[in-house]
DNA sequence: GCAACATATTACCGTACGGTAATATGTGAG
DNA sequence: CTCACATATTACCGTACGGTAATATGTTGC
């Protein structure tokens, strides 16, 4: 019985869906022919499997228009399944994270 | 060339290893011998093997005490690999992750 | 030095995974 | 209705992974 952690970090596992997820991040919603575009090297079916991935996982939610389908990131989901183990790390990476919020902002250490 | 997300996502892809990990959190610092007692259906070798993809990822670090071998979290590794990620998507976690602490605290939505 | 112990390393095995190619399904255009 | 298009699904392949068993390395205690 695979967990809700189990599913989320093995998405995560594979650096293609990491890139996918980074695109629909940045961009909000794309068709899987637009993302198909950002990967020269991969086969457009070879994507539709990976977001089938995304999308058993939770990550991902798709929407048909058309003959294409829409996919964007479920915030909540993700969110949900991310948020207990960033919990349970948080001793680690909160002070990380600040030091890197201050560099973007061009502050001195 | 794996970067050091990869590395990092790779490592935590694993529910034995992220186990590994919430042990060494929880108490700070195991022996081999001690994280096996933890894994009753696992060979000790095997954990031995986890170590060694934790240690190659960079985020566990060992240290040698008579025959045994402590092992602990590599705090400002883990910190440094995670912090990039963690900001890009942080507005994704960030509101789960403060509901999540109201309610360890007993507060009401 | 040697026996017992703790961990690491190697060799090996089955399976899961990421990839492609081929085929199927569903939809808009004419 | 039919053709072209967008995506999904299936079949198949090589490789990487997690696991065990066996062996090696290094350390304490006698």
């Amino acid at each position: 019985m695979p967990s809700q952690s189990d599913d989320l970090f093995r998405a995560l596992a594979d650096p293609t869906r990491r890139r996918i997820l980074d695109l629909l991040a940045e961009r909000g919603t794309l068709t899987v022919g637009q993302l198909a575009e950002q990967f020269p090297d991969l086969v457009a079916s070879g994507i539709s499997k990976h977001l089938m991935g995304l999308r058993a996982a939770g990550l991902v939610i798709a929407t048909r228009q058309g003959r294409q389908r829409l996919y964007r990131i479920d915030a909540d989901a993700l969110a949900e399944a991310l948020a207990p183990w960033l919990a349970k790390y948080e001793p680690y990476w909160a002070a990380a994270l600040e030091r890197l919020r201050d560099l973007a902002e061009g502050r001195e250490p």
